[in-house]
DNA sequence: AATGACTATTGATCTATATCAAAGTAAACC
DNA sequence: GGTTTACTTTGATATAGATCAATAGTCATT
């Protein structure tokens, strides 16, 4: 089903440019969105491992593989581990429009469970790996322990609410410099989550996917690319991104 | 704290223009969003009654008073029972932007549950009336009944893809004019949700409203509906709109 | 019916971004 | 290493929508 396109930017194991990237970082499982419902769970006194009954680690996906299609029904519930995903929508014409990005730590399909059906296709960029959650059985274990549903519904609405974020970041917008700049920190921010903030990093998509996104011409991101880095705003050599002026950056991004 | 304004638009008692309007239309209960925890829940073998302790029923609020602050802490999820309620968002600047309208049978701050702070500003257009739950009882009584908190699930995920659905048909439209007729086609849904379809409705939001939250200016908006009926798509007078045409302008909001 | 305060529409002009076209650059494959 | 293919940048021009300015409805009060 998924074609795999070999070329992998910024997440080849070797990479000429684009300094520390590579190396396949996972993400520790106490920094993921999904460990509210991975680890043992507490019930009257006791612990219980339940986790072990629903819970599949780590599995690896080739660069341009699929983790599920849009609108198959809701199976598991997944958690990247490593890589990056990019969410596609496509209208009737067949058009992609890419909906989102999901990063080490977040959750990824987590917004099917009203519809019971995937809303988009998710797309490795790069090798990635996943865990995953399968929904029935998470939902049998948590008939018979309240606190693993509680778990279950602050780890849903703590997404949801990222997600909201990310969203509402866009649409705020008005320019398309407030629109990218925006969208730069808000991935500075999401893939140095763990780690100690450096506002350097390996930008995984391609500009065409950036563009897609936020809803702009790869021509535009192009020129505002080039205009940031000569006003000294941001360096960026590839896929290498630094972000230099943090400052001034989140002053343009609200416009 | 709320500033009420009187004037009340296409919502007054007595509406010279549009039609059916007014005398305040109630959701029938078996229609709303906040139903699946209103009723007798299942445990064990019997029914509870637990509703009585968790839920206020069809709270009235005047035209222009708000339901809660931004960045408030969580205290209720509300559902709308009658009216309309504008989510407004305040820039560092103090501007307003509208990020969303609920409808009766529509949550209203099911959102604000993971920073367990509001994340908008809830302003009633139109008389209008909320049930509301406290959070925190309902947490106690779903702690003792498992039934209770799938449903509680179930129900802010529904909610959630509904958000979601009516910002990615704006997020996804290139045009102007097909992000309009997105709206539109989407206000007359919800609007009519539980009666049958007659594509007839009155707008309950100002013209700006619509602007504000579209991102467009009122002359755009203003000139493109003037566009849609000139080309015998719409009729609009005043607040009353009907769509003439659905099949076409369905395929406009598809761009 | 006249006044005042909004609210909505229309017209003229400007500008940010799209579009069209071409050239430059990096990665993959033989 | 050289060729092919995909990705990215730059330039010239067109246009959708913003902005500025004015007019015209609408409703509430007197």
């Amino acid at each position: 089903m998924a074609k795999s396109k070999a070329r992998s930017g910024a997440s080849a194991p070797f990479n000429s440019r684009g300094m520390n990237s590579s190396q396949e970082q996972y993400v520790k499982c106490q920094d993921c969105a999904m460990n509210p419902v991975c680890g043992p769970v507490v019930s009257g006194g006791s612990q219980l491992s339940l986790a072990d009954s629903y819970l599949t680690k780590r599995c690896a996906i080739q660069s341009g593989e699929q983790a599920f299609e849009k609108h198959a029904p809701l199976k598991d519930i997944f958690a990247v581990c490593s890589g990056v995903f990019k969410l596609c929508d496509q209208n009737e014409i067949g058009e992609e429009k890419i909906v989102g990005f999901r990063f080490a730590g977040e959750l990824l399909g987590d917004d099917a469970i009203s519809p019971n059906r995937y809303n988009y296709k998710a797309i490795a960029i790069g090798k990635s790996s996943l865990c995953k959650v399968a929904m029935s059985q998470l939902v049998d274990c948590s008939k018979a322990v309240p606190n693993l549903q509680l778990q279950f519904i602050s780890l849903l609405t703590k997404q949801n609410y990222l997600n909201h974020q990310g969203i509402n970041a866009i649409v705020a917008k008005k320019t398309a410099e407030s629109l990218l700049v925006a969208f730069l920190l808000n991935i500075a921010k999401r893939i140095n989550a763990s780690n100690e903030q450096t506002w350097q990093f390996d930008l995984p998509m391609s500009r065409d996917d950036i563009a897609n996104f936020l809803g702009l011409r790869r021509e535009t991101l192009s020129r505002i690319l080039t205009k940031l880095q000569k006003g000294n705003l941001i360096m960026i050599q590839g896929k290498n991104m630094k972000l230099l002026n943090v400052d001034v950056l989140s002053r343009l991004a609200n416009q």
